[in-house]
RNA sequence: GGCCCGUUCGUCUAUCGGCUAGGACGCCAGGUUUUCAUCCUGGUAAGAGGGGUUCGAUUCCCCUACGGGCUACCA
């Protein structure tokens, strides 16, 4: 039991969970179901001012549609609670002080407004200001007030924040910081700052919450973003400063723009015409569920930015990338965003799905244009035609659109191409043909096609054409004889009908 | 500016000292499909630069360049 996998998931509430956050949950996700534990989600709502109604909702939401569940949450509490951190002040309130008293950190007075004053003068001169080693005895702080004026100060009800003692020449400088994707990282704890564990509105700040929350809860493995590897020797020094046993930290490459600089952004979705939601987030902004991908398609290709397992198959389902999965073939680079890729994953699932999965994704799309299904072989059998020629679900109705409406408009163009002088005679031996001879099968129905073309001295090619356009609408679609086929005579019959009329 | 991480086709990547540097996306060409899409075949294109180490470096080390991250009482 103590040494099982516990691994978590942290966001902060501040808007819609984006890409990189969903890759960070999927990789935490995929190794805590190989090694077997606990994946907990835990809301980072230290910053009031920044949390954002919904916010907290809308990343369960987007958990449940990739279903890459937590097992522990704010929704489902397990025996770590609370799940969201603004709901263990007391916890913090109780640890800070103990690291208080064991001098490890201290009060310190100044206002923000002082400290810009420092920052300024120092960038005047050509210098940074840092608070640390080398200048907090000159600031406004316990350390150089005493016990006493301190104790006056906070009763006063002074504001205060408390900050962590970094680094003091007592002990060497070089910390190494073991990562398990990057090996060991040395940082200079000289030249990092004494870190404000306790802001002046009684919350803790992220690192400190971060660092208790995960000891408390048990975690064993924090995988997250490259963005913290910069703080990871504070964080070790935490842990040490409690003297509990840090958990092992893998951090992530970042997912970047698919042009240009920087990391993908919340905005570059809409700016480039991609999802970079799993769904939608208010009114407009459409996400991967809106924009026609599968689940596992979006997963997929997220596993695969970032790692692979070293063999060529790209398309995994959820369970083999779960099997495959390992941190150490994570990679150490940042990898560009590419929707074109993203977008052929999702054709490639969707063309594996079994033809009974992809029926069912039919049938709502169906029904929801107001026609019933109430024949599941047909279903079946038009499933089977369309699920090759289907990329995003959005496209779904376009392709079914042909077995349940006739054509609304005859696109020029085709039209333009196909009609010749003998095509209305042409077609009015097609409606002859039919209403004798209904039920012919499809080989039947070719040649018989083939004798009407014949017997206007013409090809079967001047009539396939003509015809699929008064039947479908344009020159595009399944295989022609199989449409009409399955739409029956009658029909078939009417939209010629309905088209000798329309056209010309 | 300082600190940290990184660098193989346009993009995602394989290679863990000995390859004609492999695959995938995209793009181009051809074939199948009496249409379009799918599918198939082929093509295009790469180890940032400079030093070492070595019999031999894409692979190990150093420097430079470039990219990314961090540098808040945000996470």
């Amino acid at each position: 039991m103590a040494n099982s996998v516990r691994v978590r998931f942290a966001p902060s509430p501040t808007g819609p969970l984006h890409i990189g956050g969903v890759r960070t949950a999927l990789y935490n996700y995929l190794y805590v179901r190989k090694h077997g534990g606990q994946f907990v989600l835990r809301i980072e709502d230290t910053d009031q001012k920044r949390s954002v109604d919904g916010a907290e909702a809308y990343i369960q939401s987007c958990l449940a549609w990739l279903g890459i569940q937590p097992d522990e949450s704010p929704a489902h509490p397990g025996n770590f609670g609370p799940y969201r951190q603004s709901e263990r002040r007391n916890v913090y309130q109780k640890h800070i002080l103990e690291i208080v008293e064991s001098g490890l950190a201290y009060y310190a007075f100044d206002s923000a407004d002082e400290l810009e004053g420092h920052r300024v003068d120092h960038e005047k001169k050509g210098k940074t200001f840092i608070y640390n080693w080398h200048n907090r005895m000159k600031l406004n702080n316990s350390l150089v007030l005493g016990e006493e004026k301190t104790k006056e100060k906070l009763d006063n009800g002074h504001p205060y924040v408390i900050r962590f003692l970094m680094w003091d020449e007592k002990e060497s400088s070089v910390y190494q910081c073991p990562d398990s994707i990057r090996g060991n990282v040395a940082v200079d704890c000289k030249l990092l700052d004494d870190k404000i564990l306790y802001k002046s509105d009684g919350m803790p700040t992220y690192h400190f919450a971060n660092v208790v929350d995960d000891h408390l809860m048990n975690i064993s493995h924090v995988i997250r973003g490259e963005e913290w590897l910069p703080s990871l020797a504070l964080h070790l020094k935490l842990y040490d400063a409690f003297d509990w046993r840090p958990p092992k930290f893998a951090h992530l490459p970042l997912i970047l723009k698919p042009s240009g600089k920087g990391k993908l952004s919340k905005r570059d979705g809409e700016k480039l015409g991609f999802p970079v939601f799993p769904i939608q987030w208010e009114e407009k902004i459409m996400g991967y569920k809106e924009e026609g991908y599968l689940p596992v398609a979006v997963l997929n290709f997220l596993a695969l930015l970032g790692w692979n397992d070293g063999g060529e198959n790209e398309i995994f389902s959820l369970e083999e990338l779960i099997s495959l999965f390992d941190l150490e073939r994570v990679h150490h680079a940042g990898a560009r965003f590419d929707p074109e890729k993203n977008k052929w994953f999702n054709q490639q699932h969707i063309q594996r799905l079994s033809i009974s999965d992809f029926c069912s994704l039919c049938k709502p799309v169906i029904e929801n244009h107001g026609f019933v299904v109430n024949d599941e072989n047909k279903l079946r059998s038009i499933a089977l035609m369309i699920q090759s020629r289907v990329v995003l679900t959005t496209e779904l109705w376009r392709e079914l659109k042909v077995f349940f409406e006739k054509p609304d408009v005859y696109d020029p163009k085709a039209v333009k191409k196909v009609w010749k002088e003998k095509t209305k005679g042409l077609l009015r031996a097609v409606v002859d043909l039919l209403s004798d001879d209904g039920e012919a099968s499809l080989g039947e129905l070719q040649d018989a096609l083939k004798r009407v073309a014949e017997g206007a001295g013409l090809g079967l090619g001047a009539l396939m054409g003509p015809l699929r356009v008064v039947v479908v609408g344009s020159l595009s679609g399944p295989d022609l004889l199989s449409i009409i086929n399955t739409l029956g005579a009658k029909e078939v019959i009417s939209r010629i009908d309905s088209a000798l009329e329309a056209i010309e």
